[in-house]
Parts: C-alpha cells; structure tokens; sequence
DNA sequence: CGTCTATTTGAATGTACTCAAAAGCGGTGG
DNA sequence: CCACCGCTTTTGAGTACATTCAAATAGACG
C-alpha cells in the first residue's frame, strides 16, 4: 500500500504531540524520546501483554484499538481498559514493580502502538526530567476517570451506564465485540442483549 | 492542653517524610514547602469542601481520618475515599481546574490536615520541580488502587468485598459509622447488616 | 430521660446472573 | 457457490444477589 509508508512515518510523532500538550519538548528531546520507542504494527487480536508475564512495555496507541484485561479463576474476562488512538495503556503495577501482571493486553483491530520498555522508561525520566510532569498530569487525569467509573457503578443502572458509555465511546461500538463492551460495563453478555433489545423497542 | 504543640509540630513534619519515601527533598525545599502548607485541626464531622463550590485544598492527612464523598440527585451519598495518617485526598478534577467539585470531604473523627491550596500547588511544582515525580508516582499508586477497585466490583460479591475491606483497612471499622462502609462498598446499609449477621453467625 | 441517628429485621420486589439452546455471522474448504 | 465450522449474539426460564420500604431496636449525646 502506497499509503503505508506516510500513515506509520505521521504516526510516530502522534506520541510527541500527546506529551506536548502538557510540557514543551525541545526538537533533541523529541528525536531522543522516538529513539527509545520502538514503533509496532499489531494484526488484530494480538496478544501483546500476557497475564503472569511482568509487564515489559508501557503502550501509546498510535492508531487501531487495544484492551486491557483481567482473567478471573473462573475464567472469565474483565476488561478494565479500552485504549485508542492518543491513550497509553498497560499493567503499571507489574510495570513499575516488574511483578507478574494480572492483566493481559490485546488489540481488538489492526493497531499502530509505540512501546517504552521499562529501562527506557526510567532512563527517559531521568534524562527528561520534565517528563514526570507530562506523566504526573495524565496519571491525575486518569485518576480522576476512574473515579467517575466507581462512582457511575455505585449510582447507574447497567442500562443507564451503556447508555452513556455509547454516548462518550461513540467509535467503540464498531471495533468492539459486544462481548467486551458488556464485560467493560460489569454485566454479562447475555443481559447486554436484553438491554440493547429494551433500547431498541423503544 | 499541654500535648497539643507537641502533637502538631511532629505531625507537621509527616508530610515531608512522607514525599522523602520517593524523593529527596533538601532542608531548606523541607521548609519551603511547610511553609506553604497550612496546617488545621479539624473537629469530628467537621465538612472541609463541598460539592458544588470549586475544591481549595488538596488536603493531606496527618492524623484522624476523612471521608470524601459524592451525593447524587435522589441525595444518598457514595464514599469515593477514606483518608487516615499519610493519604491524601480531595477532588482531584475540580482541584486542578477549579470548577465546581462533585465531591465533599469531611472529618470522621478528629483530625490534623496540612492543606495545599491550589495557587501553592502550581506555585510548589514549579519552584521544586521534583515534587511533580513525587505526585507522578502517588498518581499512579493510586491508578493502580482504583483500577482493583474496580475489578473487585466486577468479580466479587457484596459479602466477599466487605471481607477483603475489613482486611485490608482494619482499624478504620472502628471510626467510621457502618453506614458510610457501606457506601464504599456500593451496597445499602441494610444489605451489610445482614451480611454481617451472616459472617456472626459462622 | 428523651431525642436523634445508626443499625437491625423482615417481607416484597427488582436487577442482573446462570444455564441451556437457538439464531446469526464470517470465514474456510470442498 | 454452498455447506460447514466456530464464535458471537439473542432468547427464555429459573434463580440469586441486592434493594426498597416500613418498622423495631440499639446507641450516643445533651
């Protein structure tokens, strides 16, 4: 494909925009910080982050869709993450602690992502010192995200909470398996169907 | 009373010890920072920040134990957060862009705070540049509280997590009304009750 | 001792789950 | 091009977890 070539080479640099929303990078600070990503094309349903596996990247998703999931005993999945383009994603427990993870991460689509090994992540800290500042504002932010997720399972019902979560993931719905879309909403497939057939009788 | 200068000026220094555990401040970025701190004494049931006016603080615990809390339209409160000795708390979105808060924070029990006002927090961040890998670090231990949370609301039953609450926050049964336990856990206080009389009668 | 709030109890109800099975849908191979 | 396979989604019946509402009991505080 002719287009390949301009869409991964634009791609790259969607990292350095994120993070120069919050800080400003010198040129020799950008150009150093896309030394140490290393770009990757994902086909879709690769499984980049394996449950038990210490988490090895932290992930900018470039272009595509991935998920962040937990495995119960039963075996079951719970997503706790989508991530698309502009999101960063990944186990940060097992990240900074180099524990096994208790998450898996897979792309749902054909995805573009920029990984950040672990050293990388520290040794960029260290040598952009501003940058704990970029990662300090987008922790904050996520913070308070999942604050309003707690909150909307403590006050929503499960039809009220996919109601607004088609309203704020408006793109979600093509990529995704209904089946993970309820597994994000902490219902079973079974009742999003019923849900989706209420909603649609309507 | 004889013990309360004692009291307070140890417990003002908490807060440093608490920021050494990932950074490491000189003596005089220590005082600097004391000095911007307003410490205070809260009285039992004594309500700090309240929904709707933009949060002042960002609030952290020396002693005692708060509560935040958001209160939705049929005006039932949900408990977001317990605070004891070395956490911090407050609303996080309404904080940093100063509208007005969804949450009100208020003191269980008798209570030392040192406050950060938000004008101190940008003004600290940026005189101090490395207290933004000290709140880049605390994010993201808190990232990585919030996202269990949120599983443990997904895989577990009303009785499992009340279990694991009581394990993992031991003392805190002993200052906070059941009722407001029960908000955290997202059940009705009566629901926990007959768990409780459940787990007696074992 | 009385008042106010927190906690407990019970009955009826509702929200969401489990299990089983059918229907839909996309890809693959004959 | 059609038949088949595997996986997702839908449907329905029965069930479990948790809520609501109303009322009784217990505890804290002045």
């Amino acid at each position: 494909m002719e287009t390949a070539y301009f869409y991964t080479s634009m791609n790259n640099t969607s990292v350095i925009h994120t993070i120069n929303r919050y800080i400003t990078l010198e040129p020799a600070e950008a150009d150093y910080l896309l030394s140490v990503f290393m770009p990757r094309a994902l086909p879709q349903g690769e499984l980049i982050e394996k449950t038990g596996d210490p988490t090895r990247y932290f992930i900018y998703v470039n272009s595509g869709c991935l998920m962040t999931y937990f495995t119960d005993q039963t075996g079951s999945d719970h997503v706790i993450q989508f991530a698309t383009t502009g999101w960063w994603t990944g186990d940060l427990h097992s990240f900074t602690r180099q524990v096994p993870s208790i998450y898996s991460t897979r792309a749902l689509a054909e995805s573009h992502v920029m990984l950040l090994p672990k050293v990388s992540m520290d040794q960029v800290l260290e040598e952009i010192p501003k940058l704990e500042r970029f990662f300090r504002i987008t922790f904050q932010n996520s913070l308070v995200t999942h604050q309003h997720r707690i909150i909307q399972h403590y006050t929503a019902t499960a039809e009220e909470r996919y109601i607004m979560f088609r309203e704020k993931y408006t793109s979600l719905e093509q990529y995704v398996p209904l089946k993970y879309i309820a597994s994000y909403l902490g219902i079973t497939p079974e009742f999003l169907s019923k849900i989706r057939r209420k909603l649609m009788e309507k």
